[in-house]
DNA sequence: CTGAAAGCGCTTACAG
DNA sequence: CTGAAAGCGCTTACAG
């Protein structure tokens, strides 16, 4: 499409003043007198003349842009870590680019490539569920261009990232459980090779051996995913034991509510026969009946986190070559699901 | 932080080529000896040369990348769209840079302006509930930069939009209803001033007044924002009516799990008492129990037209000039909530 | 099939 | 306080 745009030149020619003392005026720079400022922004204006921001960018090599690879933006977890993320970037005057890696190690490594020629100052990730290969990110390194992992982070140590501590809030989530009076708890834990869910899963056994309880096997339901079907297919192997769970940990709000709605449909009653507590503070926690007591995962102040700690590492003159692990604080958000009068 | 790229004439140098050979070979140029080609691609994989895009968009004038601009990223419908939008423009080889307006015209502003002179080649908005002037958006036609609206499109004609058929959605649910054998259906409709909402009461009038059912004022909730809590408010409105209505059509899900919800404590039985159709298919709707009867708003498709109509209208080579509406055709997706048997 | 040269629109060190 | 000049890393019309 055709482009009549405005260009220093013009304006310089316009006013019969250099190049230089053009850039200079529109950015405000000191040694240009302020009747000279004035006069060139006052015409600009008029003009309409908008600085062309890539010729910029190719000049300073500074984009003022970060990129993302999410596995996806239509998970609620991450559209808010997205918002985090694209909030605190546009307060700092940087946008950012977005990916899906569609959690395909495949697209996740075609990706990387991009950002790497586009010039991105910055990039934050959550990896692809597939990736156990870390070589695609080495290239920012040698770059110098700043990366910040965030809930899924490779399993390495020398990496930036941003998560929250699951385990002791596992560890919260069922003691909430044990001082509410339960004896049987059970636990819906995740793909135990993602270290988030492993470490929930610990946190819970921990939990257990605090106060003496026994781990029972039998109460622990592995799943692939913690998709809402799998929470049913737990639900439903639960219902069936001699003795039902008198309180039940699940590593995330989807499977709390599939456990929830099998349960009550079984006839036992939440919270007072069978306490649930979930994982994530996702909406539906809050909407469903009885309202599920969960863990906040903060997931947009990750976002935030994220994004100040990218800027930061990207400004920051002295490459600082020590990684950084920033681990959010969550909280227990008592609910209905889990409020039964204690002993 | 430092930059130690290797570049073309690293690359010539090395190969004691022009950087012009050396840029027609990396691009596949017909005009290269094929010898040459692969000899250079080699030495540039070997070197780990990775092509500056920045200078190669600055020099095309072409960025291969299309800004968006949503209220929100974190609302369900929106990170629907933008996965939709992402997908089919990283097939073309375009990248998304997103920016939130938080339904802030004065953000919505500024981000125009951004947007302008970071040379983005089109831009795909859904417009803040605020925004009612838009003249920040006229600069972009004459920049040259195609713009696509949807779901939230400016009340002016000549716009490229991509929006679903609200009317006919909202007369097709009605008329659900009315088959099911409800006389006496309400509607919790949302802002009137937003044409979409305007457009589902419309379609619920038409529908009633088609089967020669008559318009209740009682029956019909105006809300600000479809909200759960305005949703909570209506439904107890409507539970002090002598005779409860025994159909509701909400134009959003959210209302509709209110209502619900509200009327199912108050005892009233869904669907055989008062049978639910909401809209927009948000996950709630299949989880939440009875599961609710919905529209499926076809956000995903959305976001994919949205994509493509912008990358056919950058890579258009005579500027077309005339506006295209696109019209996306909703489905009903009955479940439990308004499954009563037919007299 | 390959190369020399110009130039995209800015910014900045250098000079005055 | 202002200007001339060089250059960022590519691409492409022109020439051979």
């Amino acid at each position: 499409m055709k482009n009549s745009r405005t260009t220093l030149k013009d304006l310089a020619k316009e006013l019969n003043l250099s190049a230089s003392t053009i850039s200079r005026a529109l950015g405000n720079h000191p040694g240009i007198s302020e009747s000279t400022t004035k006069l060139v922004q006052k015409k600009a204006e008029e003009l309409g003349f908008i600085p062309n921001s890539i010729a910029s960018s190719f000049r300073k090599k500074k984009t003022q842009s970060i990129g993302i690879i999410v596995p996806r933006i239509d998970i609620y977890f991450h559209s808010l870590v997205i918002s985090g993320i694209e909030d605190y970037a546009y307060k700092m005057g940087y946008n950012v680019t977005i990916f899906q890696s569609k959690d395909s190690m495949k697209r996740e490594q075609e990706i990387t490539k991009i950002l790497q020629n586009k010039m991105v100052e910055g990039v934050i990730v959550c990896l692809s569920i597939e990736t156990d290969k870390y070589d695609h990110f080495k290239k920012f390194k040698k770059l110098g261009i700043p990366l910040v992992f965030y809930d899924r982070v490779p399993s390495e140590i020398d990496v930036n990232s941003i998560v929250i501590n699951d385990y002791e809030s596992a560890f919260t989530a069922t003691k909430h459980l044990i001082e509410k009076g339960c004896k049987r708890i059970a636990h819906i834990a995740g793909n135990q090779s993602t270290a988030i869910f492993k470490a929930r899963y610990e946190g819970y056994k921990a939990a257990l051996k605090k106060h003496k309880l026994t781990l029972d096997a039998n109460l622990v339901g592995l799943t692939h995913n913690l998709s809402y079907e799998e929470g049913v297919i737990q639900a439903n192997k639960f219902l069936k034991l001699p003795v039902l769970p008198d309180g039940i940990f699940c590593a995330n709000d989807y499977t709390a509510v599939s456990v929830l709605q099998v349960f009550m449909k079984a006839g036992v009653k939440i919270p007072e026969e069978t306490a649930i507590v979930g994982f994530s503070n996702y909406p539906i926690s809050r909407v469903i009946e009885p309202h599920i007591t969960t863990i906040n995962d903060r997931a947009f102040e990750m976002g935030t986190e994220a994004a100040k700690l990218s800027i930061r590492l990207i400004e920051d003159e002295e490459e600082s070559i020590k990684s950084e692990t920033i681990s959010l604080n969550t909280e227990l958000i008592v609910r209905e699901s889990s409020m039964k009068t204690t002993v």
